[in-house]
DNA sequence: TTCTGCATGTCAGGATTTTGACACGTCGAG
DNA sequence: CTCGACGTGTCAAAATCCTGACATGCAGAA
């Protein structure tokens, strides 16, 4: 708005909270306070949620792989997973029988308290998808996996 | 992909990877490796540049008012703001005309600094609006905004 | 077989961020 | 005017996360 000579046309937007970044950044901050909110109650932190959550999805992770998918490094999932063993929510043998791999799972305590948290953070979620159209969310889907597949590759 | 059954109709996904927040949280974070990577060669750290961007835009912002804007709390940017004024990229003022609120503003070092930053960061995002069709950008800045105002409201 | 590369788990240290708390300055209702 | 609510700046302590480093176990090449 002020003062923009237009002789830098490889940028779209003029302000800044008008970038890409910013936006990102706006939403993630408002669904993380959103989901430390609906998950306290609960007492499960945000990364231990979605351990439980990928560990149901996949179960016999190592915590490398764990740390992957969570986008953590293995020193802090490491720490959850100490926080998950504590609560009895899963399970890790003492040895390995492969590499040095051991592998992680949900006890029954787990599966009960993924439950329940389940509905709370669903609801956080429905908020946000009803604040859209069908037909934009699974193009903001596409859109934000593009997104970071540019970043990453 | 492996066993889900349809049983559960009030979420549309089946999988949690395809849940908005976590495709959310995997953006931010390839957001922020890349940020990271690219501010690392200027001496900046990613709050620290997002503040001289605000600084940039509307001068003379209080702690509190850059702590909301950057979506951190006033403690964090406090820190941040102390470590660009050793830098001698900002000035604030010893003591408050108004209320208790020191606005900050940009030093010329600063300005230059934000200049040379901006080519790499800018650089990352080019990447990142590439991967998507014109069409979808502006249509992903309004998604986002209305994500964030549903959390939020 | 031996050894080099690679991935994993874990420890220690430091950097960053948040939570909780308190003092100060302004504004408006009573 | 007085006082209470509100916003702001700042301190201390804790929690969280990352960087750097090292030891262990497996697989493939020499």
């Amino acid at each position: 708005m002020q003062n923009s000579q237009p002789a830098e046309p490889p940028h779209p937007a003029a302000d800044v909270t008008e970038h890409v970044g910013y936006r990102l950044k706006r939403a993630h901050a408002a669904l993380r306070n959103a989901m430390d909110r609906a998950l306290r109650e609960h007492d499960l932190t945000v990364p231990q949620y979605s351990c439980l959550e990928l560990l149901a999805l996949q179960p016999d992770m190592s915590n490398a792989e764990l740390a992957r998918r969570a986008f953590v490094t293995r020193q802090s999932m490491n720490v959850v997973l100490r926080g998950l063993l504590d609560a009895d929510l899963i399970t890790r043998p003492t040895t390995a029988d492969h590499g040095r791999a051991r592998p992680a799972r949900l006890t029954e305590r787990g599966r009960r308290r993924l439950e329940d948290a389940r509905s709370t953070v669903y609801a956080v979620e429905r908020r946000m998808t009803e604040a859209l159209p069908q037909s934009r969310l699974t193009a903001l889907l596409d859109d934000l996996d593009h997104l970071a597949e540019a970043l990453d590759g």
